[in-house]
DNA sequence: ATGACTAAACCTTTTAGA
């Protein structure tokens, strides 16, 4: 017995939405997370996920951002932003789901990190500020939820085996030591990238610019990640990426970013 | 290479993404 759990960030959920409604059907998942939904809260299309079999809670805003849970089981105590960080932006909504048989609810945070830019810019001050407030907040998240998933586009990679061009990439954005010490940080809190608790492919990455073939040749970075605390790396019984959407025609340059993890119902 | 694609909006041009 098991359960998935998925982020996406489908850039445009008008554009994805049909790609998501077939993904979500040959790969039915008890959580997607999605951010970059870019468009306001009265366009978002419930009913239309209602029929397909799932409840959702979001959280969007006009042209940028935005955030989505979709999931089997109605997420309760939403919450939508950082509890004590002042952000404008739709970057994050969190609930708590009643999964897992007689472990403790699950609390799933998704969030569409910051890009910053920049190094030095107003908009990568910004980014590492709001980390700040995400660590501040996810430390206390940790210490009220045992079973907790922090899931989304972080927007920073791990280190080089992250990055097609590590070279090229030194000290640009998504690669500077900031983030990364940032992402370590996080790390430090009691969480785990579910992605590397597994052998995996070497040069796997994410998210592909749409530019120069970008996905064709590979020349990617790994910046979608799932990081999931203590009590479930006990229980993570794989992580993965899904490529297969970004195959498709008018594809997000990000694709999907898998963990299954196993419903241990007979310790309840 | 101040480039390339894609998406949205103040839409034939700009802003942002990463």
């Amino acid at each position: 017995m098991s359960i998935k759990l998925a982020t996406w960030n489908v850039n445009s959920l008008t554009v994805r939405l049909p790609q998501v409604l077939d993904w979500l059907q040959a790969n039915p998942v008890e959580v997607l997370a999605l951010q970059e939904l870019k468009l306001t809260d009265d366009k978002f299309p419930a009913a239309v996920f209602q029929q397909a079999g799932y409840q959702a809670a979001w959280f969007g805003q006009k042209t940028y951002n935005g955030v989505a849970l979709l999931s089997s089981l109605p997420a309760q105590d939403v919450v939508r932003n950082i509890p004590g960080f002042d952000d404008d932006m739709a970057r994050v909504i969190s609930g708590t789901f009643a999964l897992g048989g007689g472990e403790s609810p699950m609390r799933v945070i998704g969030a569409y990190f910051p890009n910053g830019q920049e190094p030095g810019s107003d908009k990568f001050e910004y980014k590492l500020a709001w980390l700040k407030g995400l660590r501040d907040w996810v430390r206390t998240e940790l210490q009220q939820n045992p079973s907790l998933v922090l899931m989304g586009d972080y927007n920073i990679t791990f280190d080089d085996a992250d990055v097609w061009d590590p070279e090229g990439m030194r000290d640009q954005i998504h690669c500077t030591d900031e983030e990364r010490y940032q992402l370590q940080a996080l790390l430090a809190l009691g969480l785990h990238d579910a992605y590397r608790l597994f052998a995996q492919p070497p040069k796997s990455y994410s998210w592909w610019d749409y530019r120069d073939f970008g996905f064709k040749r590979n020349r990617g970075m790994r910046i979608d990640h799932i990081l999931i605390s203590q009590a479930l790396k006990a229980r993570a019984r794989a992580c993965w990426i899904d490529k297969t959407p970004r195959k498709n025609e008018r594809p997000s340059d990000h694709t999907p970013v898998v963990l299954e993890l196993e419903m241990d119902s007979e310790h309840s």
